[in-house]
DNA sequence: GACAGTGAAATTTTT
DNA sequence: TTTCACTGTC
């Protein structure tokens, strides 16, 4: 395609993002609202650089969050300029992993200054990447002294710790309101993980920042290398991704590197993972002249439902500020029903879907939207009995089975035999005599060193070292069927798998062989007739994934990365069947569907209980979300009661409800009042309970605006919690209390 | 090391 | 209510 014809198909300010190319050391960030044309502004604009601007496409880099996400940018960029294939089009972890290989010697220098020599390795050229459970296993070997049930807690802080760019050696931790008995066990874990050579997935942002920042010839042919760095999402970066875009900006240096971000400061959801809105909103401060582009033509949804969008989202005081335009026809008016309880929150939803199918309507255009993974069960049974068609998106994930995680620890043990949480998964599954203690022996005597090749000479029991020698010798001839074509080393990874691919032997026969002779298979065949699970077949679906891999070495690594960094492994199921979604509101992100559903909007369920200030501003933000993803229909649903945690509980509706405009939706149902006398006997109406029902906004003198977060009857009496906007919870006899008003919406 | 029995806990989760 | 992690027994 030609570039006025791909330019024409753009409005205004579309194509102003798109010839915007940073004349005069300029940044970019364009603030794209839901369904506003984001990534074909993005895809475009990468066409343009290349044919218009005549940008060398090796120059090229940008980064997104999701592998999805990556793959479908350099699809419609190649597809609009085949030489787009060229740029570096891929999510900012598996850039950090490319970068990391490429200077693997640069970062293990860095560790060794640090650290000092003795027993580190710093991070090996087939490092491999832990998950969270692997550094779950590491804290608890790093750290024997803390409790089982600690070290996930750890480890998350830990995660939390590099996403905010912290190392041990940092300052301060009050970031991530940690002290310094938590310095202390970081450091510990780093110098454990250190000496295996592996990273986890912070590392993955982390080192390359440190890198950048401490090695100046590095930085140096950094900036020389990428002269355009794209950012896509970037209301979800984080600190520390944040730091490593500076360092590739190279602002003090005046590297002129042109930086461009798109985001919506609107759609940040994931705070809580250490994404940090301020990013977005600091960004016109942090880089060079930034300009900013608003993109508010909205054309995914009617007028009605994003006018919903934008009252709800106008409540948020954080925020740069944009409201959606909407460029399609009128359609319905969105609808709220109140409902008795979630039974007949399923129900309605079925009879909806079902009406709908009668008249044509595929399953397919359906979502259901939930707050918490729980709240499908309802769901799939009703949509079970009902007949109904569903898939439930992002349940247990593939890569998260029992029986793939082996095998995986498998490959990574082979392609990292230093890798001892690899190790400890795999020698003893089938069972081989080799016990806790046994590990723990071979594990000390071999730190910072070849399992492999050391394990052997470890003192252990005759039944362990028969075992051990049946564990390292199917290793040893798995290993010998891998050549290294160390010859090859020259060429760039790309150039190289596109040459293998079609010659040499598939690596998914190698896969297939691993779980054989590792005897994994037989393991689990065992399990699966137990269980009644299918974890043999998960195997054989694991090995045909590795077939567009060479079966090397390199490809053994190249498949490892593929996997390790896209955990949102598509579900097996998203065919072409015609069904009904049903998933989370965070996992809804990026799609879109011609009928969306958002359910459970009762106060506790959504907004969670006590969640105030910034913490409900992102509440209402996946509110947001939700409302955005709708095409044409978009229905609430709000239970009087729900059944959880095997008591039945009276809600009260969502505050986020009274945001919309009584005209902005038809309301179908009686709007409950807390504590209703439906269910006669047991909750006997009282007035003073009906008039501060939870959920309400109220006023107290002392301490300002708060809501309602939970009320019961103690003692004859009605008893009160609030969450106040700082934050604090306190308990009040409304009855009595003077200070405390209630403000009417 | 497999298993039943007990008790505490119960968000969201791109990589 | 359900789930999962831990405990003690065989």
């Amino acid at each position: 395609m030609e570039a006025n014809e791909y330019l024409s198909l753009l409005n205004p300010e579309q194509k102003e993002s798109v010839v915007h190319s940073g004349e005069g050391s300029e940044d970019l960030l364009i603030l794209a609202g839901a369904g506003s044309g984001k990534t074909r502004v993005i895809t475009t604009k990468i066409a343009y650089l290349i044919s218009q601007k005549h940008v060398d496409p090796y120059s090229i880099l940008a980064v997104t969050f999701t592998k999805k996400a990556a793959d479908e940018m350099r699809e419609r960029a190649v597809r609009l300029e085949p030489k787009a294939q060229y740029a570096q089009i891929r999510t900012f972890h598996s850039w950090g992993a490319y970068f990391l290989r490429k200077y693997h010697s640069e970062a293990s220098s860095y560790f060794k200054a640090v650290y000092g020599r003795e027993g580190i390795s710093g991070v090996d050229s087939n490092f491999t990447v832990y998950d969270d459970d692997d550094m779950a296993t590491l804290v608890s070997k790093a750290i024997p002294s803390i409790p089982k049930k600690e070290t996930a807690l750890i480890a998350h802080k830990i995660s939390l710790a590099k996403d905010y760019g912290l190392t041990p050696e940092s300052e301060s931790f009050s970031e991530i309101d940690a002290g310094e008995e938590f310095r202390e066990q970081y450091a510990l874990y780093e110098k454990r993980l250190r000496q295996t050579g592996n990273v986890d997935f912070g590392d993955l942002i982390l080192i390359p920042y440190l890198v950048l920042k401490n090695n100046a010839e590095i930085r140096h042919r950094t900036h020389l290398r990428y002269r355009y760095v794209l950012v896509d999402e970037y209301q979800d970066s984080n600190r520390v991704q944040f730091l490593l875009l500076r360092e590739l900006a190279g602002i003090e240096e005046k590297a002129g590197v042109y930086i461009c971000v798109v985001g919506d400061d609107d759609q940040s959801i994931y705070k809580f993972r250490g994404a940090e809105v301020q990013n977005i909103l600091d960004f016109e401060k942090d880089f060079s002249k930034p300009r900013l582009i608003r993109l508010v033509r909205n054309y995914r949804s009617t007028p009605e439902i994003l006018a919903c969008a934008n009252s709800v989202i106008s409540n948020n005081e954080k925020r740069l500020g944009k409201t959606l335009e909407a460029q399609k026809k009128k359609g319905k008016i969105p609808v709220l029903a109140y409902l008795p309880n979630q039974d007949d929150e399923c129900d309605f939803c079925s009879d909806l879907i079902l009406n709908a199918h009668e008249k044509g309507v595929p399953f397919s255009d359906w979502a259901i939207l939930y707050r918490t993974n729980a709240q499908s069960l309802g769901f799939e049974s009703t949509f079970l009995r009902r007949k109904i068609p569903y898939q439930v998106v992002g349940t247990l994930k593939f890569y998260e089975r029992e029986e793939i995680k082996d095998a995986l620890a498998w490959i990574s043990f082979l392609a990292n035999p230093k890798n001892e949480i690899a190790f400890r998964r795999i020698v003893n599954k089938p069972v081989r005599g080799i016990g806790a203690v046994t590990q723990e022996k071979i594990v000390e005597a071999c730190a910072a060193k070849s399992i492999l090749e050391n394990a052997r000479s470890v003192k252990i029991s005759k039944k362990a070292s028969e075992g051990l020698n049946d564990f390292l010798s199917v290793a040893e001839e798995l290993l010998s069927m891998l050549p290294s074509n160390a010859a090859e080393d020259e060429k760039s990874a790309e150039e190289k798998s596109d040459k293998e691919k079609k010659s040499a032997k598939k690596l998914s026969d190698f896969v297939d062989a691993l779980s054989k002779k590792s005897g994994l298979e037989e393991f689990h065949r065992s399990q699966d007739e137990i269980a009644g699970t299918q974890k043999v077949l998960n195997l054989e679906e694991l090995a045909n994934s590795a077939a567009l891999y060479p079966c090397t070495m390199e490809g053994l690594l190249e498949f490892l990365d593929h996997i390790e960094l896209d955990r949102s492994l598509e579900d097996e199921s998203s065919d072409g069947t015609d069904r009904v979604t049903l998933i989370t509101l965070h996992n809804t992100k990026g799609l879109e569907f011609p009928r969306v559903i958002i359910t459970g909007l009762e106060y506790g369920v959504f907004p969670r209980e006590n969640k105030s200030g910034e913490e409900l501003e992102e509440e209402r933000r996946l509110f947001y979300v939700g409302i955005t993803r709708a095409r044409e229909q978009l229905y609430f649903t709000s239970c009087a009661s729900r059944r959880m945690y095997g008591q039945t509980k009276y809600m009260s509706p969502s505050p986020f409800l009274s945001e919309i405009g009584a005209d902005e939706m038809r309301v179908v149902g009686d709007m409950p009042s807390s504590m209703q006398g439906d269910f006669a006997g047991e909750n006997a109406v009282d007035p003073v309970a009906k008039k501060w029902r939870v959920g309400a906004s109220v006023f107290h003198d002392d301490w300002g605006p708060g809501i309602i977060s939970s009320g019961r009857m103690s003692e004859g009496e009605y008893v009160i919690s609030v969450v106040f906007e700082n934050g604090s919870v306190k308990k009040f006899l409304p009855k009595y209390q003077k200070a405390l008003i209630l403000i009417e919406d």
